[in-house]
DNA sequence: GTTATTGCAAATGATTTGCACAAGG
DNA sequence: CCTTGTGCAAATCATTTGCAATAAC
């Protein structure tokens, strides 16, 4: 099993490689580079973070690319259309994003009920069985994504967990 | 593994065991037993089909039991809270509630990409695994969800997949 | 009686869409 | 040019909420 480093940022060059790849798939389908598309890929990808369309809009605005929001859904949506990007599900109320696909392309989820935290990883057992139940049940393969939700063992034991205290902070995923 | 046999219908005991159930959570809570949480519940578990808000309300309407959009909501979150109804991610724009976890508290859905079937499924081996993960990922195990994208044989092998010709006529999640 | 519940209609809030203008190729 | 993309503001639509009337207990 592997979990995942997080990185903090990515280089500019895997931005660029991204950046040609919507460009392959924009092409194939008669559509057009615009600066806006760019510009939010650009964004996305320079952190590893799930991130909500809210969120994102505000990286953008913080950046000072002028994008509207409307432009933003409608390149999230292409995004996703070209496999560059993965919607999520962590329970909430609003769509999550994950930019980690191109690297991962079969992690799953953690999520910390107590906390927030979200870890990523893989897993080839699980992989193999999901095969092999998909296949038993009478369908074939395609896709399969496992979210599992757990308690802090930090809180747990410390009684305090760091994360727990951000998250209280800042998230809009706890509002108490 | 265990793939779950279709219920068409339960019977009437098992609602009221499903009642009480409820009237017990609500005692505890300080709540009050109503006609129409006592409905709702009814209808709910009269099938094990999985169901979104409106397609309940629909049902709701049908057998004129007057309970409004807004009582049902409510009662939906009442029913999650007591843990005998569980959201799960079908993948679509509504929420999607599934009545079957009192009975099989640990299963997962396979979910066909072609037409749209849901099939529940449990495994041991798959259990197993979550379980070492989440401590090996430092965490404790609480709770798991597997979904399963997959694509039907059926239609492949034989050309034809009714399930998928009564998706298209009647579902929503088709629109096609 | 006191407090929770209901139903209605209005509010919310994320996402989508129509349309006029801008800009890729 | 011709067609696609953008930004704005308005529309959507599931879900939530405030409030007055109603009903548990």
């Amino acid at each position: 099993m592997l979990q995942k480093e997080s990185k903090t940022s990515m280089e500019p060059t895997v931005i660029q490689a991204i950046q040609e790849k919507l460009n392959l798939f924009i092409n194939k389908k008669g559509l057009r580079k615009t600066p806006q598309r760019d510009a939010i890929v650009a964004i996305i990808f320079s952190k590893d973070e799930h991130f909500t369309a809210e969120e994102l809009y505000d990286r953008v605005r913080r950046a000072n690319s002028n994008a509207s929001r409307a432009t933003l859904y409608r390149t999230l949506s292409l995004l996703e259309e070209a496999d560059l990007l993965h919607e999520i599900d962590l329970g909430g109320d609003q769509k999550t994003y994950d930019p980690n696909f191109i690297d991962s392309p079969s992690h799953n989820h953690l999520i910390c009920i107590d906390c927030g935290k979200v870890v990523e990883f893989e897993d080839d057992n699980i992989e193999i069985l999901n095969d092999c139940i998909t296949r038993r049940l009478g369908f074939r393969p395609a896709k399969q994504s496992i979210r599992i939700e757990a308690c802090c063992e930090t809180l747990r034991s410390k009684g305090v967990c760091q994360d727990l205290i951000q998250a209280r902070l800042s998230s809009k995923r706890f509002k108490k």
